[in-house]
DNA sequence: GTGCTTCCTGCCAATAACG
DNA sequence: CGTTATTGGCAGGAAGCAC
C-alpha cells in the first residue's frame, strides 16, 4: 500500500549534524571524552560509534568503572589532529591547512577507520570517494551539495555553488550560511535561548551580536588552523576559503599553523571540559572562607594559595631553571634553586653584618653566634601550615636585594607559554659574571660599607650620643596576649560546596555578618571580664653576644633588646659596637613607629613594609581574616594624620572596653570604635558635597575620614592618587612626558627622583643591577634604600 | 641525632586585565 | 580611573634526606 504523503528532506541530515555539533560544543549529552595528548574532547557516543568502527568497537564495551561519561584515551594521537577528526565526524568537511597536516590526518583515520581520512595518508592528493562503514554510516552529505566539495582541492564549482546557496540561507542574527532552510531553521533555535550567541569557536556566550561576531574573529585568528576552516566552519564559503588558503599555505605558515591551532584548541576545550578548569570547592567554617583543593582535599585560606597549590597537580606551568634542567612547579620554588646557582647571599646579620644564602643559615648562625633565641624572630605557624608575623616579633637582619633582574611578571595571555623563555638574567654592569656563575660566596661584608650605606641614607635606626649606646623604642600599637573573648569554638564540619553559585558579594555579606554578631559578643565579654594585670608591663631582655672576641665594648654585649609585653609592647633595643651607634640618643615612640620598624631591618626592600603586628594581633585574636576591602578600609582611616595622639591611646585595650564612643554629629554612642567609624562614615557619606570642610584640621581633630591616603601622592605635581596602580600611571605620564629630564626621574641629582622611584621597581632592579654595588646610584648614594624608605 | 634542603602555605605587593 | 585577578616573593615550620 503506497503512503499517502511521502515527506522527504534533503536537508535532514545536514541540519541534524550541525545541531548535534552545536551540543557538542556546549558539551550538551555528551556521553564519552577523549583523551588525546593532554587534551580532553567530549562527544558523543553514538556520533563516533557511527563514525569510525574502532570508536564503535571501544565504546561498546563496559567501561571498568561505571560512570556518566565515559573516557577513552588515545596515545599516540596529537590533540590537534584529533581537533580536525572531530570536527570532520561532526561537520562531514574539513579543510587541511599543509601536506603535513593531511598525512596526520590521514594516520590517524586510517587508525580509527575512516574512509574519508584515509585517503590522505599518502598526501594531499584527493582522498578516495567515502564509502560506506559496515553499512553504518555514510557520509552526512546532504544531497543539495555534492561530497566532493568537502575535499580540499575540489572547491571548485561545487563549492561555488555551495556559496550561491549559503548567501540565500543566511542567518540575520550571526551571519552564518546554512545549505537548507532545515539547518537554518535548527540554527535559528540556538538565539532564542538564553545562551543564544555563543562562539563557534570556544562556546563563549553573548548578549550582543556585534560582540559575538568581533569575538570570532579573534577566536578564530587565535588558531591558524582554524582560519583555515577546521574549526568546523559550517559554511560553504568557509570552505571554499579554506581551499584557497591551503594553495598558499607557506612553509613557515605550515610550521605555525599546528602550534596556533593547539593554542587555540587548549583554549576552546578549557572553555568546554569541566574537569580542566575545576571550580574550587568552597567550605565556610565560622564565617571563615576556606577553599578546598579537589585532587588532594586540602584546604587553603586564600585562593591564590590554592590555585598555587594546584600547579603542583596539573603541572600547567612549569619552571625551569636557568642554569640546570631541572623543572620546578612553583615559580618560588626556582628561584630558590637558582640561588644556589647564583651564590647569592642575601641574608644579612645586623649584628656582624655576615651574609648568609638562605634564611636558615641566618637563623643558626645567630642562635649559634649571638645567642639569639629563635623565638624572638619567629612568627606563628598557622594550623594549616602557612605563618603570621607574630608580635614582637623582630627581624634582626637585612634582606638585600636580588642581583639578578627580578622576573617580570607573567601577563595573563602569558600564562600556558612554558617559562622557559624567560630571558637569562643581564649582566650587571660592573659586575661581571655576576649573572652566569659568580663565586660562590661573596667576601665578608665589610662593615665599613655597610656603614656608608647607613650615613648615606638616613637610616630609621636613631642614633645615639656618642660613647653610649643608642636606644630606640619602638611602640607597637597591637596589644599583646590580647584574644578575643567569646571566640566561638571550631564548628563542625561545614558542608562543602561550589564556589560556583557563591559570589564574592554574597560570601562577603555572611562573612561581615557573621563577625559583626562575633564582635558583638566578645564586646560584651570584654566589658565583663576582668583585665589581667599580670600580663602588662612584663619586660624580657636579650642581650646578642659578639660575633668575634673583642668587636663590642667589655662587659657589653652588641645589641641588647628589650621587649616589653604589655598592652602597648615596647621593643629597646640597644646598638653598640657599630657605627650605627650615631650621635644623639632619641626616643621614638608612636604610631607611626610600625614604619619605622619595618625599614630599620628592610631597609632594601625594594616594596613597601609589610604591615606589621597591629594587624595581626587582631589576627591572633580569633578574628578571621578580614576582607581585603576592609583591610583597605582600615589602612585608609589610618591614614598619617588622622589620629594624631590617638594612637596612642589605640593601644589601651583596657580603657578602649570601657569607654562608650559617642558620634560626634548625632550623638549616638557604640561601644566599639570600629562601629562608630562604619557609622560616621554614613555621615561622610552624606557630607561628601561639601568638600574641603571634613579635612580641615581643627574642626574635627582625630576624626576619621576616608580622604585619599597621602600614601599615593605624585612626588612631582603633587597628586594624590587613590590607588597604587593610578599613581604608578599616573608616574608613568610624568616619564613619557620628560625622558631625560634632570628634574624629572632621573638618578642624576638625586633627591626628587627617589619618591617616585619608590614606586618604580621596574626601575629599581635596573637600577640596582646597573650600579656598581647594589642600590647605589651613580652619584654615590643609596637610591634603592632610599626610595624604600620613602615610599 | 644532626645538618641541611625542599616543601608548604598565609600574607603581601606589584602588575595586568577588565569594566 | 578604580577594581579585580594574577603572579611571585617572603617567612618559617614541617617533612624528608644524607651523613
Amino acid at each position: 500500500m503506497a503512503p499517502v504523503v511521502e515527506v522527504s528532506d534533503a536537508g535532514h541530515c545536514r541540519a541534524l549534524l550541525l545541531e548535534l555539533n552545536e551540543q557538542r560544543l556546549r558539551g550538551q549529552f555528551c556521553d564519552v571524552t577523549i583523551i588525546a595528548e593532554d587534551t580532553k574532547f567530549r562527544a558523543h557516543k553514538n556520533v563516533l560509534a557511527a563514525s569510525s568502527p574502532f570508536f564503535k568497537r571501544a565504546l561498546a564495551q563496559e567501561p571498568a568503572c561505571p560512570s556518566p561519561a565515559q573516557v577513552l584515551e588515545l596515545p599516540g594521537v596529537q590533540a590537534g589532529v584529533f581537533s580536525d577528526v572531530l570536527n570532520f565526524i561532526y561537520n562531514s568537511r574539513l579543510a587541511v591547512p599543509s601536506p603535513a597536516a593531511a598525512r596526520a590526518l590521514g594516520a590517524v583515520g586510517r587508525r580509527l577507520g575512516i574512509p574519508s581520512l584515509q585517503g590522505l595518508e599518502a598526501g594531499p592528493a584527493p582522498p578516495p570517494a567515502p564509502r560506506d562503514m559496515n553499512g553504518a554510516w555514510s557520509p552526512p552529505a546532504p544531497a543539495a551539495e555534492p561530497a566532493s566539495s568537502a575535499r580540499p582541492g575540489q572547491a571548485g564549482e561545487g563549492a561555488a555553488a555551495d556559496e550561491a546557496e549559503a548567501s540565500a540561507l543566511r542567518c540575520g542574527l550571526c551571519g552564518r550560511g546554512f545549505g537548507s532552510a532545515a539547518a537554518l531553521g535548527f540554527h535559528a533555535k540556538l538565539h532564542r535561548g538564553r545562551r543564544g550567541l555563543c562562539c563557534r569557536h570556544c562556546g563563549k556566550s553573548f548578549i550582543h551580536v556585534k560582540r559575538l561576531q568581533t569575538h570570532e574573529v579573534g577566536c578564530r585568528d587565535g588558531g591558524d588552523a582554524d582560519a583555515a576552516g577546521t574549526d568546523g566552519a559550517v559554511s560553504s564559503g568557509a570552505v571554499a576559503a579554506a581551499a584557497a588558503t591551503t594553495t598558499t599555505t607557506t612553509t613557515a605558515g605550515a610550521a605555525a599553523a599546528p602550534r596556533a591551532a593547539k593554542k587555540a584548541l587548549l583554549l576552546r576545550h578549557r572553555a568546554l571540559e569541566p574537569g580542566a578548569e575545576q571550580e574550587p570547592l568552597v567550605k565556610v567554617v565560622d564565617g571563615q572562607v576556606l577553599y578546598l583543593c579537589g585532587v588532594c582535599q586540602r584546604s587553603y585560606m586564600t585562593l591564590s594559595s590554592l590555585k598555587r597549590h594546584a600547579n603542583v597537580h596539573s603541572w600547567r606551568r612549569k619552571y625551569p631553571c636557568r642554569y640546570c634542567d631541572k623543572v620546578f612547579a612553583l615559580a618560588e620554588y626556582r628561584t630558590k634553586h637558582e640561588v644556589w646557582h647564583t651564590g647569592e647571599r642575601r641574608y644579612q646579620c645586623i649584628f656582624c653584618w655576615d651574609t648568609f644564602v638562605t634564611y636558615y643559615n641566618l637563623k643558626t648562625h645567630q642562635k649559634a653566634f649571638h645567642g639569639i633565641s629563635p623565638g624572638l624572630i619567629a612568627s606563628e605557624k598557622t594550623p594549616n601550615g602557612g605563618y603570621r608575623p607574630k608580635l614582637n616579633a623582630l627581624k634582626l637582619y637585612r634582606l638585600l636585594p636580588m642581583r639578578a633582574n627580578k622576573r617580570p611578571y607573567k601577563t595573563y595571555s602569558q600564562g600556558a607559554v612554558p617559562d622557559g623563555a624567560a630571558p637569562a638574567p643581564a649582566a650587571a654592569p660592573g659586575d661581571a659574571g655576576d649573572a652566569a656563575f659568580p663565586p660562590a660566596a661573596p667576601p665578608r661584608p665589610e662593615p665599613a660599607s655597610v656603614i656608608a650605606y647607613g650615613r648615606a641614607a638616613p637610616s630609621v635606626i636613631v642614633r645615639g650620643g656618642g660613647g653610649s649606646g643608642a636606644a630606640s623604642v619602638i611602640a607597637y600599637n597591637g596589644r599583646a596576649g590580647e584574644e578575643a573573648p567569646g571566640a566561638p569554638e571550631a564548628p563542625a564540619a561545614a558542608p562543602v560546596t561550589p564556589a560556583v553559585p557563591i559570589k564574592k558579594q554574597v560570601l562577603r555579606e555572611y562573612i561581615e555578618a557573621q563577625r559583626a554578631a562575633a564582635e558583638g559578643a566578645a564586646a560584651e565579654a570584654a566589658a565583663a571580664a576582668p583585665q589581667n594585670p599580670a600580663g602588662a608591663g612584663r619586660t624580657m631582655t636579650y642581650v646578642a653576644k659578639p660575633a668575634y672576641a673583642g668587636s663590642a665594648a667589655a662587659g657589653e654585649g652588641l645589641c641588647q633588646i628589650t621587649v616589653r609585653i604589655g598592652e602597648e609592647a615596647i621593643v629597646k633595643r640597644r646598638i653598640s659596637g657599630t657605627d650605627l651607634r650615631g650621635d644623639g640618643a632619641e626616643e621614638r615612640r608612636g604610631d607611626d613607629d610600625s614604619d619605622a620598624e619595618d625599614r630599620l631591618w628592610r631597609p632594601y626592600y625594594s616594596y613597601k613594609p609589610k604591615r606589621k603586628a597591629s594587624g595581626t594581633a587582631a589576627a591572633a585574636a580569633g578574628a578571621a581574616k578580614k576582607p581585603r576591602w576592609r583591610r583597605k578600609l582600615r589602612s585608609l582611616r589610618r591614614a598619617p594624620g588622622d589620629d594624631g595622639d590617638d594612637g596612642r591611646q589605640r593601644g589601651d585595650a583596657a580603657r578602649r572596653r570601657e569607654r562608650q564612643h559617642p558620634c560626634r554629629v548625632c550623638g549616638k554612642s557604640f561601644p566599639a570604635l570600629r562601629k562608630l567609624r562604619k557609622h560616621q562614615r554614613g555621615h561622610e557619606a552624606a557630607a561628601a558635597p561639601a568638600a574641603g570642610t571634613p579635612g580641615t584640621p581643627g574642626t574635627a581633630p582625630g576624626r576619621v575620614g576616608r580622604r585619599p591616603s597621602l600614601r599615593f601622592t605624585c612626588p612631582t605635581c603633587a597628586k594624590v592618587c587613590k590607588t597604587a596602580a593610578a599613581l604608578s600611571r599616573h608616574a608613568q605620564r610624568h616619564r613619557r612626558r620628560a625622558p631625560g629630564s634632570p628634574t624629572g626621574f632621573e638618578c642624576a641629582n638625586g633627591s626628587l627622583c627617589h619618591g617616585e622611584r619608590a614606586n618604580d621597581s621596574l626601575w629599581n632592579s635596573e637600577h640596582a643591577n646597573g650600579s656598581p654595588s647594589n642600590g647605589e646610584c651613580a652619584n654615590g648614594s643609596m637610591c634603592n634604600s632610599e626610595c624604600a624608605k620613602e615610599s
